[in-house]
RNA sequence: GGGGUCUUAGCUCAGCUGGGAGAGCACCUGCCUUACAAGCAGGGGGUCACAGGUUCGAGCCCUGUAGGCCCCACCA
């Protein structure tokens, strides 16, 4: 056995040992294994930067999960691979370009593309990089890549499919479209936020009828050049006999209707709308019901396009002043009223959204809601916490057809043809060579999809699909997806519906969803803040497993958390904890033989007790990882280590490691590398790298990767031993307590009595002697049925089974002993007290189950010795 | 406007199916005890937001109130 250097280096271990798990191929799933399945399809992180703390909880969070189940016997496939971004990486290419002097324009769609792939090879190595160093054990042989050949496959089979059902169609409709990318976006990428603007009021003349005016009021007085009718609410019995006459539209020549329309909420504003249907999402939908004409008044840009008007090219904000001022000017302007309402702006860029009549791909999502929901309901999609389900549900409930082409070049282009003499559309998953109805040359789309629609395959795309391939036949549907709540809607739902649509089953058993990661103050971390924390620098300066350790301690499924350096040197001192634990174990168990089997006979009853516990250890474990609470899972870990294992264990037995001639010294070495080793166990999915590390010095086998998880064992099973032990616990402390009250500190030995009725209490103290008289730090232990013999002046400490007194004779305090003793009695006052309202009150003896009264008298029993014991003390003492 | 969620020790949070309030950090007091001062021992500190209700029994279940956070939303 290798001795360990004295203090661990996590930067010098950490890339050796990562190297090592490469080497050894622990990461690579095997599709043809008889092992159960376990498979994590990872959510690909987006090329278009580098990695943050929510990936590193995101990818923390399913490492330890699959380095458990891989204990476990599980065959693991952890699917790892990256997104191309489109929009948003196609802004990053765009950006550095512009940087060199360069417009995308002047590359082409094929040189731009090229250095879209350039982009993307660049910060794909860098996030891999970052995942090596955060101990990613997903199987890297099986790296994907949203536009790589097999997933590009799966994305025009699906197109092409969706199109032949009438899944998929073309059509004009409103949209939203961003200005500044010129491109459309779909609703879930709009963000909505509350601004100040204003309601302005405007008398649009009624022709036929000088001096008379129907008054309307808008938010956006700039598309008002794209007006095609007024609409009042047919209720509305204000606006009766104005339905159906005519308007002049101010500012222009023209004259649109006034028409009546449910849509119109008769208490709002004037009760009057005008009616923009080629600019607004409502008018739109009314302008389709009453056949209105959709008039665009914008170029993509956001100027506007009025040809011969003067507000021709002005952006829309400066034609809004103008035709205001112009307004004014006429006398048609009412007045402004200051009106707070909610704007869209485009989530990539921040530019407000404008809404636009544009020719565009769409998914029904008609099905797709009732897929959606028959899989939650049939029970083979469940959320980790449940009640996720809410929110996935809210959105499948108010899902609206999914516009799925975007204006832009990085992305899967649309597998759609369009004839340049008949106008036929031609959808096929490969470039047909002419127009199947006239032979004409046909032109493909220059959209492309937007980039959900391939992550939307990911569970299958990644395993081979449309192939039967064994990866399918193995690891799907895959068991859980680990993922923020954050996206919910943007990729979740899309997996669900899409899966289903093509495989018939949900894409996977569970969701797993987590929170965000926040910074100390609790807010989101952020570029635009800067309190983003760069999780390569805290593993530089921590190391990996102290990041980890800070990520997953608390951590309850579903919950944000907020992050702090307090909580990785928490972590990093428990690693440094196990560290010297496992030094100090190891320099022991250099000196001696370690007997291969348990040695039963010699075990000594704290031996049994730390097994026993040990066994109740992994039990918990096993089951909190089983249900997915991780953070309760690794508590239970570093509290058993550093509380029992070694504030306790190892201190009760170093006596036995430092004596030769101890005939059970074998017993505790034995015990402390079975439960040295076990814990490196537990903890392994946790803090990889150290328990590496240390597993590999104490036990010489190839990984721990690939060591049995501990599980509950019948032999360690000591109930009677845990409770003898827990009991001198209580005696060791409850001495410390009165030395330390007493001002004698440890190293003044003194006598300690234990008087005890009860044969086997006595029989614990007199096997435990050695043991108790080193941690209460006394000269000598004598264990005795009654107090012959004992000073009155005796310090004392009653517990429930048995009394402790410690002779100080000139050390003692006698006014501090009352006066401890006294507390003591208040407390055992107010616990009688409590204990006696229970068992006197009828309605709970007669209702509350038998057990727990049973519990309550035995408890009631125990106050009630104590008292008297503490009660004899002070008579003796006053 | 709709929905969700939270309110527990000075701070950050646990508390699983209702049965005597927990951890870490911080604080106070002792300790360089030959694995570890990134440590050890001891200690103080909470009417579990508020008000009702269900129950023998509520931090936990129900209703309401107040405050915080989040998501969704086409009142022009």
């Amino acid at each position: 056995m290798k001795e360990l250097e004295k203090n661990y280096v996590p930067q010098d271990s950490e890339p050796r040992i990562y190297e090592k798990w490469l080497k050894g191929n622990y990461f690579k799933a095997n599709a043809l294994s008889e092992k159960p399945a376990f498979c994590i399809p990872m959510p690909p992180p987006n090329v278009t930067g580098q990695l943050h703390m929510g990936h590193a909880l995101d990818n923390t969070l399913q490492d330890t999960l699959c380095r458990y189940k891989r204990m476990r016997g599980y065959e693991v496939l952890w699917q790892p691979g990256t997104d191309h971004a489109a929009i948003a990486t196609e802004v990053k290419v765009i950006n550095k370009l512009k940087e060199q002097g360069i417009d995308k324009h002047d590359l082409g769609r094929d040189g731009f593309l090229k250095e879209a792939w350039a982009w993307k090879e660049e910060y794909e190595g860098r996030i891999l990089h970052q995942m090596h160093k955060m101990g990613v054990s997903a199987d890297w042989s099986r790296l994907r890549f949203t536009m790589d050949e097999g997933c590009s496959r799966a994305v025009l089979k699906v197109f092409c499919e969706l199109y032949r059902k009438g899944i998929i169609y073309k059509g004009s409709r409103i949209v939203n479209w961003c200005p500044v990318c010129q491109t459309s976006i779909s609703d879930a990428e709009v963000q909505h936020e509350d601004q100040k603007g204003a309601f302005w009021h405007i008398n649009y003349p009624v022709v036929g009828e000088p001096g008379r005016f129907v008054e309307i009021a808008t938010t956006r007085p700039e598309t008002m050049l794209g007006d095609t009718a007024v609409a009042v609410n047919p209720k509305d019995e204000r606006y009766k006999d104005i339905v159906g006459k005519t308007l002049r539209l101010p500012l222009t020549d023209r004259e649109i209707p006034v028409i009546a329309d449910e849509y119109v909420d008769i208490d709002f504003g004037t009760g009057c709308v005008k009616i923009t249907p080629a600019h607004d999402p409502n008018d739109f939908e009314v302008g389709r019901r009453h056949n209105l004409e959709e008039i665009c008044v914008m170029h993509d840009d956001a100027t506007i396009d009025c040809p011969g008007s003067k507000y021709d090219g002005m952006d829309r904000y400066e034609a809004r002043k103008a035709m205001i001022d112009d307004l004014e000017k006429e006398g048609l302007l009412v007045k402004v009223v200051p009106h707070e309402h909610n704007v869209g702006a485009h989530d990539r860029c921040g530019t407000t959204v404008e809404p636009m009549v544009k020719a565009q791909w769409f998914m029904s999502m008609e099905k797709a809601a009732k897929d959606c929901r028959r899989v939650l309901d049939d029970g083979t999609l469940a959320f980790v916490p449940d009640n996720y389900k809410k929110t996935y549900l809210h959105w499948v409930e108010n899902l609206r057809d999914w516009c799925i082409s975007r204006q832009i070049w990085w992305g899967h282009r649309i597998p759609a043809w369009y004839c340049d003499d008949c106008g036929e559309i031609v959808v096929n998953e490969t470039a047909p060579d002419k127009c199947p109805k006239c032979g004409g040359h046909l032109t493909q789309d220059e959209d492309t999809l937007d980039t959900w629609f391939s992550s939307a395959l990911w569970p299958f795309s990644t395993l081979g699909w449309p192939d039967e391939t064994p990866e399918m036949k193995k690891f799907y549907p895959a068991s859980v997806l680990v993922t923020g709540y954050d996206i919910i809607f943007f990729w979740v739902i899309r997996m669900v519906f899409s899966a289903v649509e093509q495989t018939g089953v949900s894409p996977f058993d569970k969701v797993l969803i987590h929170g965000l990661v926040r910074d100390e103050l609790g807010r989101k971390m952020s570029k635009s803040l800067g309190n983003g924390i760069d999780p390569i620098e805290i593993i530089d300066k921590y190391g990996a497993d102290a990041l980890r350790g800070a990520l997953l301690t608390g951590n309850a499924p579903g919950n944000d958390m907020r992050f702090s350096t307090d909580k990785v040197e928490n972590a990093r001192n428990f690693a440094n904890k196990m560290w010297n634990a496992s030094r100090f174990i190891m320099m022991n168990l250099d000196k001696a033989a370690v007997p291969a089997e348990c040695p039963m006979a010699d075990l000594q009853a704290e031996d049994k007790w730390i097994l026993s516990k040990f066994n109740a250890l992994s039990d918990n474990v096993c089951r909190n990882m089983d249900s997915f609470e991780l953070g309760i899972a690794l508590d239970n870990i570093t509290g058993f280590a550093w509380d029992e294992l070694c504030d306790w264990y190892i201190e009760m037995v170093k006596q036995r490691l430092y004596d030769d001639g101890d005939s059970t010294k074998a017993a505790a070495l034995w015990t402390l590398k079975y439960v040295l080793t076990g814990v490196l166990k537990l903890l392994h999915p946790f803090m990889p790298f150290i328990t590496e590390e240390i597993y590999d010095n104490l036990t010489g086998e190839d990984s721990i990767m690939v060591a049995a998880y501990p599980e509950y064992q019948k032999e360690f099973d000591f109930a009677a031993e845990e409770a003898a032990i827990e009991t001198v616990k209580d005696a060791v402390r409850g001495i410390r307590s009165v030395r330390k009250e007493m001002d004698v500190p440890l190293s003044k030995k003194a006598f300690v009595y234990v008087v005890s009725a009860d044969a086997a209490v006595k029989k614990t103290f007199a096997d435990a002697a050695a043991v108790f008289a080193r941690l209460a730090g006394a000269s000598d232990v004598k264990v005795q049925a009654d107090k012959a013999g004992i000073d009155d002046n005796a310090v004392s400490v009653v517990l429930k089974d048995a009394s402790l007194y410690m002779p100080l004779g000139d050390l003692i305090d006698v006014a501090k002993e009352i006066d401890r003793l006294e507390k003591e009695e208040q407390r055992l006052a107010g616990e009688l007290k409590r204990s006696e309202a229970m068992l006197s009150n009828e309605k709970f003896l007669s209702k509350a189950p038998a057990a727990k009264i049973e519990e309550e008298k035995t408890k009631q029993a125990g106050y009630r010795d104590m008292m008297a014991k503490v009660k004899e003390r002070l008579a003796a003492l006053k």
